[in-house]
DNA sequence: AAAAACTTGACTATTTTAGTCGGGTATATA
DNA sequence: TATATACCCGACTAAAATAGTCAAGTTTTT
């Protein structure tokens, strides 16, 4: 049970950016140099973050990318769906007739699963960017 | 995000054992046909299960598979514990010399994954197999 | 003896993941 | 206005994980 990278990677150039933008915009070649992280893949992933509006981008020479909303009011749940579709963490199938593991009735954990979903959902929804910056040992 | 079928079929298992035995052995044949799952999975997730202490074997005709504690005392988490190595939902690899993502420091997003662990893994381990079974609509 | 049921390791098709590649387009600045 | 920098975007792919199956047993009850 993990999150894919994709997500993982999100949320921590998110951050870089959070601590390095002086109100400027933040080039994939500088989070990728101090993150680590494939410039490749990282515009892939920004690619999607624009389209879910968590970013807008600044073409040209000196250009990045910028925060649409301000750290403190962007929740980890709406990274996470941009990159994700969704954070479901498990349960049964949404089919039109058979809803779990083949069976037209609800299958006997299938409560629990809801339950998971929202305990983890709920992590994501009240953690802010702002959230992951606050006590770290300054480093990078 | 999600849980792999092993867990999830194994939680389902054991929720059904709970159930249908009557302090008597429960055959994996039952439990495939009562729960659609396949046999043969069944076997290897069982094999597991037993290995971890999680439910004893009674061979031969009528017999099946106990539970070794009750659903009271059974956590969850042991049984995800039992399938999956560990719960642990995603964190920097804890390589002898590099940290996170290649660097001899903790990254940026450090402590919000394990923030995010402990999150998950209690609601685990605060749930017993027993927890499942109130309030269901009685079906399956 | 025979049938039911557990035991176990090996194997495999499919899907997902974690990226890369190639060929763009826009814009600031020298 | 040339050019370097940086975003844009679809297609591709190697490797790993997943979700099983298969074969060949052994044990125990009736």
């Amino acid at each position: 049970m993990k999150l894919n990278t994709k997500s993982r990677y999100a949320v921590m150039a998110l951050a870089d950016m959070a601590v390095f933008s002086n109100d400027n915009a933040v080039s994939l070649r500088d989070i990728s140099l101090r993150q680590g992280i494939s410039l490749l893949y990282l515009e892939q992933i920004f690619l999607r973050l624009k389209k879910n509006n968590i970013v807008k981008s600044v073409r040209g020479i000196n250009g990045g990318y910028i925060l649409v909303k301000s750290p403190k009011e962007l929740k980890i749940s709406d990274i996470l769906i941009a990159l994700d579709q969704k954070v479901k963490t498990i349960g049964c199938k949404k089919d039109s007739k058979k809803s779990c593991n083949g069976k037209s009735t609800k299958c006997i954990t299938h409560n629990f699963w809801d339950e998971l979903d929202i305990h983890i959902n709920s992590f994501f929804e009240n953690k802010k960017l702002s959230d992951l910056l606050k006590n770290r040992e300054a480093r990078i």
